[in-house]
DNA sequence: TATTATTATCGTAATATTGCAATATTAAAA
DNA sequence: TTTTAATATTGCAATATTACGATAATAATA
């Protein structure tokens, strides 16, 4: 089907499933850390700094927008794409607590 | 394509969304969560626990093996899927480490 | 206003993912 | 050895993802 039945789901559950979708691919990743490399916001070279198309790109920072991890200004020319810092704590919280939850050792 | 240009990024970049897309789906969350509850190796019940059919479980199941997060036997009858605990404590340090890094704000 | 640089959107192709029914395999139990 | 219970594999359909070329939209600059 290629949709997965989140309904059967809680809602932590599917929240961290989406917030990892958008970190299961490098491009996304090699973005997010670019753009947290950047002494200011210089957005315009992520095209020539990772190697893929200026359509693509855009579409992966769309995806990464759509989950709240980017704020700035999104209009026109010289766009300002930063990190979200609530966004970005809320989701590292997430992890970390789905991490720190699975500890039991039975084998 | 569906298929990310993985050869133009890290070792570190790949590893990270490869291990972040076996977290990108609720029901590997909800197998990972439901095994690490488990007081002993019990992992037969996964299917009604879960609610997917006996194959999808499997292939979950299979997935998140072939990252090496499970341990157990794996043969058979009965089998008892275990969360392997280095490999689990490698992904977390790796998602940690990721979050951490990031940390600039200029908006 | 016309040009230019930057970003977004559309359309499309290739591949991946999700899920299940049917079936096969495996190993213990009868 | 046959049966049974548990898990794996196969095949398939529906949908999602990744990527890019072509093109549109936007806003600053000449």
């Amino acid at each position: 089907m290629g949709i997965s039945k989140s309904h059967i789901f809680s809602h932590q559950q599917n929240e961290l499933a989406l917030a990892a979708k958008v970190l299961a691919n490098p491009a996304r990743i090699a973005i997010l850390e670019y753009i947290s490399k950047q002494d200011s916001c210089i957005c315009t070279d992520l095209v020539d700094e990772i190697g893929l198309a200026q359509p693509t790109i855009s579409q992966h920072l769309n995806e990464i927008k759509k989950i709240g991890l980017l704020t700035g200004t999104f209009e026109g020319k010289n766009l300002c794409y930063c990190i979200d810092q609530e966004k970005w704590y809320a989701l590292q919280s997430l992890f970390a607590t789905f991490f720190s939850t699975i500890t039991q050792n039975c084998c």
